[in-house]
DNA sequence: ACAACATATGAACATATATTCATATGTTCA
DNA sequence: TGAACATATGAATATATGTTCATATGTTGT
């Protein structure tokens, strides 16, 4: 790993990794790419979406059974319903007034899952 | 799947499948652990840390060949290097003035690959 | 058509968070 | 010891986001 003696303006660093630096950038994908991929983790990131993402595992549910479960009102439910429909995470089937949302991705679980074993640790 | 008649006063519904949520409750981790499993995912939910995340795949690196990587100035990186820290995510190694930074879990890679998996459908 | 109801949605508010700036800390080398 | 440097950190600011409230939408049954 060579130090090569270069300025790089735009940190405030003089000495840096060049080649490391050069190499790291090739591989690395392109900047939509991560930047969807943080928004699908921020989708993840908060405590009620993970709660019903949760809930949806064991059973489709409709928007009243999930306000019941997390003792949160209806609104506040269908707000984020909508975020985990709009990152594809969910899908529902409407019967009349009902809405039956249940997970639409094989990913979640495996996502949920792995993160799990890490807090676990 | 039976829709009992009950009046749940945490939400502003009157009919609620009432067995399915019972089943559900039985069945869902922890408070705490559904908490600190969104506190982990909102540490991979920010674009900037998931690029840090992804150049620390491919080789260690310090702080001055991320910020150069990233174009972003030293402090921003080393606050988020924190945040990474703090969340196990990443370890760091010193080496005189220069501290090396590198990943800390197995997950990580596979929780990446599934969000990237995805992403890309 | 109308009442009752489940759900959706827009606005407002409070809180969380990412970045920047200035500066502190700790190391190396002369 | 002091200058140069890499990194860390606290404060400030701007922006993003979750929840609530009020209300709209759309369906069912009378």
């Amino acid at each position: 790993m060579t130090a090569e003696k270069t300025r790089i303006e735009s940190c405030s660093c003089s000495y840096i990794h060049e080649e490391v630096v050069m190499k790291v950038r090739e591989t690395m994908p392109q900047e939509e790419t991560l930047y969807d991929l943080a928004e699908l983790f921020k989708v993840f990131g908060d405590s009620t979406r993970i709660k019903i993402l949760c809930a949806l595992f064991e059973s489709e549910m409709c928007v009243c059974d999930i306000a019941a479960l997390l003792s949160m009102n209806q609104s506040a439910i269908s707000h984020q319903l909508r975020v985990l429909k709009q990152a594809r995470l969910v899908k529902y089937r409407k019967e009349g007034k009902v809405v039956y949302y249940s997970l639409d991705d094989d990913h979640v679980k495996q996502i949920f899952d792995h993160g799990l074993a890490h807090v676990n640790e």
